[in-house]
DNA sequence: ATTGACATACCAACCGGTATGTATGTTTAT
DNA sequence: ATAAACATACATACCGGTTGGTATGTCAAT
């Protein structure tokens, strides 16, 4: 075996190729949307050429499908389905990760990239459909099964439907990212966060006197 | 003045040629969003040629921009803005506004064709983003003000935030929107619907007793 | 007769996709 | 061990259909 083998920046490196293609596009999509976004810019940016792209894709609407895959899949299972699923107090976790949203006007105008795509892409191409769809369902699960464990534990009223909560937190929040991807505002999205956080602080059982 | 000056179905009508146009044009974006719509779709769905299309508007964008400020704001002034401003018990109707969404299946699927439009360009073109920021912060400020009113009635709890509720309800609809088209589902919307009841509900004052 | 309100024909550029060439690994037969 | 044979991973150049937009002609109303 050689020295370096696969450690030195190699000129042949599809996962490498594959990569800087996902994120050239994730990044082009996130500014002008899909339909509007130019692959040569995606090209440009990645540094690699159509060969490779469609060495890699077999269409435009198969990178979208593996930007929904990999890179939208994987910021919001590093935002909130791992911290959730392994959090042994889910109803303070699931606070920590709404307070943990970017409130700042740049932000706040990108919007959700989920949302973003999802908005655009459904009623165009079922694909984009599916994939969306499968992303929000899994969301809602996990913060569903949050809630479910946080009633276990006793940090949260029996009574409430945990599932339906988990849908309102999720619509809630997409829904202030919309408006405030619109009005350009982080305080729209401040005033999102205080709101929900607020809401699930009420969910919280009484305090038991003596 | 002759016996019939407008009433007859004049060959040459701008105002019914241009308002075909907006509903054709409406009606594309609404299925394909803006930048994936086709102009020719449009004009063959309106049934007249380029030349009438650019005889009324100066380019696509302004198209769109029209349909924003035309069609897509008399939808949301028929459906909320109205029925608000005119009501005597502004609590009452809101609700009844929100459980008059259609919950098919089918209208789940389309969207909040404001929301479509909001998602798809705000981020591409600054007309259509201030144009949608615009219906949408009439929309809040108005239903603010019907929760304002409520107040002044004693319908609503003195103590809640008004413009932050509005705001909220606003939000909290568009998100059920928003997740019910991706997942093609009426009962998402169902849910959603009855979430949002239940939470105008509970700002209503404790009755009093005695 | 002049202006508004269209229709027809056409253009030019963009852009997704392809055809083809080539360099770089990987396997296989000897 | 080594070279042939093959597969993978790209690069380059180009095509052609789509599509927003325009130039020009025509008809109707005042």
């Amino acid at each position: 075996m050689s020295i370096a083998t696969s450690e030195v920046t190699n000129r042949r490196d599809p996962g490498r190729t594959r990569q800087r293609l996902l994120m050239a596009g994730f990044e082009e999509v996130y500014r002008s949307g899909f339909q509007g976004c130019d692959l040569n810019a995606i090209l440009g940016k990645a540094g690699v050429t159509k060969g490779a792209l469609y060495h890699h894709f077999d269409s435009k609407d198969a990178l979208g499908h593996a930007i929904l895959e990999d890179v939208v899949a994987k910021i919001t299972d590093d935002k909130w389905l791992t911290p959730l699923r392994e959090s042994d107090t889910p109803l303070d976790t699931l606070i920590t990760i709404i307070e943990g949203t970017f409130t700042d006007d740049e932000h706040a105008a990108g919007g959700c990239p989920l949302n973003n795509l999802a908005q655009e892409m459904s009623r165009v191409e079922e694909g984009f459909r599916a994939r969306t769809a499968a992303l929000f369902t899994t969301w809602i699960d996990t913060v569903a099964d949050a809630l479910t464990r946080a009633q276990a534990q006793g940090s949260l009223r029996p009574e409430v439907d945990a599932r339906a909560q988990a849908q309102f937190v999720v619509a809630a929040y997409e829904g202030y990212m919309s408006i405030a991807k619109s009005l350009q505002s982080g305080a729209v999205l401040e005033a999102g966060v205080r709101q929900l956080v607020s809401h699930l602080n009420s969910l919280r059982p009484e305090p038991q006197n003596g």
